[in-house]
DNA sequence: AAGGCAAATGTTTTT
DNA sequence: CATTTGCCTT
């Protein structure tokens, strides 16, 4: 190994040096946002190798997402210069995967279990809950599922549960226990399990453990604050008393409390971890010193924190603008209209995002994107491995691999539909559960015996001679030909086909999309077979790296997704009351805590312009909500924001400090953002009235010629 | 067993 | 508003 020593150094301030030098034994880095916390935690990987001479192989970098472990490796792999193949760099689920492949026998799990995901944990849930023969209605299955992952991101079993006199707990507590035997007795486990068998492995198992601890001398964990109970007993189990530990994180961004996160974690981790040196990385090399200002404001109102104060030598930069719109698609047109703009200063789309707290809000953002024809790109929401369509191909090449698969099973068993229905199928679980065999096992039986009518039993076995078929040929194809064979043979392409309107054209494109990945996937072990790596991999991984990465394209995510990027240009859309904070938080003050951490995340996102928009009419679900302007948005000193007036608009008192506009104008019968028709002018949206009666004035955005003011008498506007 | 219609239902989601 | 779910009819 080199020495070279300048170049692990060189490129960092005096904190992120002391960081990656630190020579005590743990090393707890609190790394605000943008303060250059994943190159602290390259570095010191390269400098435990190259000067410390640690081997790679005993070195452990965990992550929470693909995306960030596959960075980190690529960074390190650049900055020393080669590729590190003994080095684990992972997500703690992909870790657990790994260590359960291995050591499966003392997991006591079968060889070749399988990974569920949340779609596939809630219908086997509601297939106990409805077993034991509860309401859906009372007993919401989702809830149950969100109950048991909540136990099990504890680390707790159901045996280790007491039961109390409540009635809801003793449900979910029977629920959970029907669960657990369901998936032990179809060997399947959900994602918290994943981390909890390794847990139990590494406890039972002294020699297993000791063997990983011996392994690992060096540890590594990025986004510490996001590690739940689970994952902390793993790392100090693992640690054991010789490993060194690093753990990098902030508590200014735990925003996933709600998935078990705990922060807490931060500060126990000086306790439990004895001779540890605790650095805080404060400078901010992404943002202007306005945006900062802004975080730093709206951080500080929370009561539980480390305490950390950003700055940076970058110069004040632009104001942070802030928009007060009429409604949402008012709000949604300002924005498509800044970012063209933009645009045509010359400026990357790619450079731009538009962050929101909830899904639900960018369809208006998408509308008006497309009137005002900007490409964009919607990240998050649904991945590609979870749609449906997604979903039931991968279900028949699981039935292909392993027709005793009873998930992928009761999945495809009738889609498309080819007449097998709720009655075979309860005779077809009946005599499964009863003989104690998979649910094709029971089919073979049930139709062998003749147990079904003539129908049904031809159903049944056209389906089961379907897979064989299929998996008759499973080694001589190769992947991307199994997967054709799967969606052209099973139907599902023409299924999609015969679907109406666009979204079954989307489906058939989806399933081409996924016979491309099989195309380009690049088996780890290239001596086993291809489709169960295949499989695996594509349960721990979500699949979102994007299709069309060519197209310069804005980018939509919501706020949760777009903690760890930045972006020269950043829009902070729905800053309201009710929607973020989010009404469902704004009570608990714990709750709220977190929406405030959440947006720290959205402000600190920005490197040079920030602009935040609000809108004071906006309709959810129909009806028309009046929410006052968020108080995260009131938490900003004033002397960095800068009030949007519209064009030449005789402005209206819109002030942040909480007046909202009446309805003035109802008695000419048009409202505040109503979209109307001009005759000559075209579609637009009223901005504002002055005046009363027949003088009245009406300022009108219109989507072809900008903003007009007309004499609403004249106008002879229709409503639209 | 499948397809059509009314009712219910809506935060965030790395794995 | 829009999408999914469950019930009811063919």
């Amino acid at each position: 190994m080199g020495m070279d020593v300048t170049s692990v150094l060189n490129q960092l301030n005096s904190a992120q040096e002391q960081a990656v030098t630190s020579d005590k034994k743990h090393l707890l880095v609190l790394a605000g946002a943008g303060s250059g916390k994943t190159r602290v935690l390259v570095h010191r990987i390269a400098w435990k190798i190259q000067v410390d001479n640690v081997s790679p192989y005993g070195i452990l970098a965990v992550t929470f997402t693909n995306k960030a472990a596959r960075e980190m490796r690529e960074r390190i792999d650049n900055l020393l210069g080669m590729s590190l193949r003994g080095m684990w760099v992972g997500t703690f689920h992909g870790l657990a995967h790994r260590l359960l492949k291995a050591h499966w026998r003392d997991a006591k799990l079968p060889e070749n279990f399988q990974i569920l995901d949340s779609d596939d944990q809630l219908r086997l849930v509601k297939r106990v809950m409805r077993a034991m023969d509860l309401d859906e209605q009372r007993w919401p299955p989702k809830q149950a599922q969100w109950w048991i992952n909540g136990q099990k991101d504890e680390g707790l079993r159901a045996a280790h549960i007491q039961e109390s006199g409540d009635p809801f707990m003793a449900t979910m507590l029977r629920t959970y226990r029907q669960y657990e035997l369901l998936c032990e007795q179809l060997g399947v486990i959900d994602f918290a399990e994943l981390l909890l068998r390794v847990l139990e492995l590494w406890r039972n198992n002294p020699e297993v453990l000791g063997h990983y601890q011996q392994r690992f001398g060096h540890i590594l964990v990025d986004e510490f604050q996001d590690t739940n109970a689970v994952q902390y007993a793993w790392l100090r189990l693992l640690a054991g008393k010789n490993s060194d530990v690093t753990a990098v994180g902030d508590d200014d961004q735990s925003i996933y409390g709600w998935r078990g996160a705990k922060v807490e974690n931060i500060l126990s981790f000086e306790r439990d971890f004895a001779d540890t040196e605790t650095i805080k990385l404060e400078q901010n090399y992404r943002s202007t010193s306005n945006i900062l200002k802004a975080a730093n404001a709206v951080i500080a109102k929370n009561a539980d924190r480390l305490g950390k104060n950003l700055w940076t030598e970058s110069g004040e930069g632009e104001p942070i603008s802030l928009y007060a719109a009429f409604n949402e698609h008012d709000e949604a047109r300002y924005i498509a209209d800044r970012l063209s703009a933009w645009a045509s200063e010359g400026n990357r789309r790619e450079d731009s995002a538009i962050l929101y707290r909830s899904n639900a809000q960018s369809r208006v953002l998408e509308a008006a994107l497309l009137q005002a024809e900007i490409p964009y790109r919607i990240y998050g929401g649904q991945r590609f491995y979870e749609r449906l369509e997604i979903k039931n191909a991968l279900c028949y090449l699981r039935m292909m691999l392993n027709c005793n698969d009873d998930v992928a099973f009761e999945r495809v068993v009738n889609i498309p539909p080819r007449g097998i229905g709720d009655r075979t199928l309860e005779q077809i679980r009946e005599l499964s559960r009863e003989a104690g065999c998979s649910l094709w096992d029971a089919s073979t039986r049930m139709v062998e015996e003749k147990r079904l009518t003539a129908r049904a039993a031809n159903a049944v076995s056209g389906f089961m001679v379907l897979i064989n078929e299929m998996s008759g040929q499973l080694d001589e194809l190769p992947l991307s030909e199994q997967a054709e064979n799967a969606i052209q043979h099973s139907g599902l392409v023409d299924m999609h086909r015969r679907e109406k309107g666009e979204r079954g054209q989307a489906r058939v494109e989806n399933l081409e999309e996924l016979v491309n990945a099989c195309k380009n996937f690049e088996p780890e072990d290239s001596g086993a077979p291809v489709l169960p790596q295949f499989l695996d991999q594509v349960a721990l991984d979500a699949g979102d790296r994007q299709a069309d990465q060519d197209e310069d394209a804005v980018q939509l995510m919501t706020l949760h997704s777009a903690k760890g990027l930045e972006f020269p240009m950043v829009f902070l859309a729905g800053m309201e009351e009710n929607l973020f904070p989010h009404k469902m938080s704004i009570d608990e003050p714990g709750r709220l805590e977190e929406e405030r951490r959440l947006a720290y995340v959205g402000i600190t996102r920005a490197m040079q312009k920030l602009t935040m928009t609000f809108a004071e009419t906006r309709s959810t679900y129909g009806t028309e909500s009046f929410n006052s302007v968020s108080r995260f948005i009131r938490d900003i000193p004033k002397d960095v924001v800068e009030e949007v007036r519209l064009h030449n608009s005789i402005s209206r008192p819109t002030t942040y400090a909480g007046i909202t506009n009446s309805d003035e104008g109802s008695d000419t019968g048009f409202q505040l953002g109503q979209q109307v028709r001009h005759n000559v002018y075209g579609d637009g949206i009223i901005l504002n009235f002055e005046g009363n009666g027949p003088r009245a004035r009406v300022h009108i955005a219109f989507d072809e010629v900008g903003t007009k003011i007309l004499i609403l008498a004249s106008a002879n506007l229709v409503a639209i």
